[in-house]
DNA sequence: TATGCTATTATGTATGCACATAATAATTTC
DNA sequence: GAAATTATTATGTGCATACATAATAGCATA
């Protein structure tokens, strides 16, 4: 025993929790009794079991105890792809075209997405991002120029929209979907491939605070597959 | 302000940091400081601080300071649906057939997968998952009979293998992978779909410590979109 | 019996303190 | 002057304590 730490503790906790010594909603022993057990401080516990709590593997209650969950919910986590970085990693050269960009009327769904007036303009943007010579991804995006207005006025050659809204609101919030189309012409065109093949689809809209900035449908390349951990 | 803790703290200190306030990469204030500054003690802050760390908006050196994260890596998360409950909350009536049911060689990729030895057994079935009367998803499964040998002496008519291995391995790890393919016949004829159909693919492998227990690919009818939060 | 107060219990949160640890800066030693 | 040693600094972790809070159980009163 080198190092005796909440950590540790998190872990015999799950052990007994993973070998069913604690059933399934059962209440398990109480911070007080398991420090005594451990012999630590019932602070040490404390962090154990909320660390466990946040994995949503038990639920506490004030006087109710804590119980073992009773319906395991299986979050699982990963990172959204920047694009440059997924195509470098793979060994790959990276690079982007910008098929159009245009400031016009948006469809009432991404009007509605993101919260432009009825009459109101977006930019519209369509990107082919290219692994070495090959597309690898086309990518249609709505920006709200009301929320970042700078984007009218940034050359979107050399660095790409995605990039450019990184540097500038990097710390927003969003929702993300995740689905599987066929390949229309316009998609199947953009990649390089038949139309009809089946096509793995991001779809993801991104705010801060009050302010709708942009909403975006990426298309990957058949064969794409997202990796995730439980 | 009603209520001074970490959880206010933390919010403080994030809205600094989304605010361009403290820039990306750059150092932020000690410990000690933002404890003068918001009046509490270090610890405190420091619950604030991790927790920010945590979730990846900040990184944290010993002697080094905390510093604004320089490429914010987007994490999202989100819950694997469990099918019972996502038909049921759509309001529609959950049912299952168990279309085949045999313990044979698995191929390669799968024998590997769950590290059965060279010439051994597992048990295959395919379910198809229905939403109401028409098919909702198809499931193809590998479970290794080394590692959950009751499954062989259980009846799997009234409940799924899924909910079975829910209730005899709960806490589980696992690894989740997204794609998208086209149906072919096979897909197709259980989904009762077309042919090259782009459907939405789960492919989930599950073990327990060194024990693999399952792997699983789940084919989602056209159509199908999974939601999750940044 | 129904209602309202009080005690109990288990977790939630904050504090002050002490010491550990890692990285860097400053100083000493050869 | 280079290398080794020591000091400093900021975070990491743990402990004891105190009080807050929510939910329940028990009791008491009308």
């Amino acid at each position: 025993m080198t190092v005796i730490s909440h950590q540790s503790i998190r872990q015999a906790l799950l052990g007994r929790i993973q070998s069913g010594e604690w059933a399934l909603g059962s209440r398990i022993p109480g911070e007080t009794d398991l420090a005594t057990e451990y012999g630590c401080a019932r602070t040490t516990v404390n962090r154990a079991l909320q660390a466990l709590a946040d994995e949503g593997l038990v639920v506490r209650k004030r006087k109710g105890g804590t119980r073992v969950c009773q319906t395991p919910v299986r979050q699982a986590k990963f990172e959204i792809p920047i694009l440059r970085e997924q195509v470098e990693t793979a060994g790959s050269n990276y690079s982007h075209r910008l098929v159009c960009n245009k400031l016009k009327r948006p469809p009432p769904p991404v009007r509605s997405r993101l919260h432009i007036p009825a009459g109101g303009k977006a930019a519209h943007m369509q990107t082919i991002h290219y692994a070495d010579s090959s597309p690898f991804a086309y990518e249609e995006r709505w920006v709200n120029t009301q929320a970042v207005p700078e984007i009218l006025t940034t050359p979107l050659g050399e660095i790409s929209v995605n990039e450019w809204l990184v540097k500038m609101v990097p710390f927003s919030s969003g929702d993300v979907v995740f689905s599987a189309v066929s390949a229309d012409e316009k998609i199947a065109d953009a990649l390089e491939i038949e139309v009809g093949a089946a096509i793995f689809v991001i779809d993801r809209t991104t705010w801060l605070d009050d302010a709708f900035i942009t909403t975006m449908t990426l298309y990957y390349k058949e064969g794409y597959k997202l990796y995730s951990q439980l």
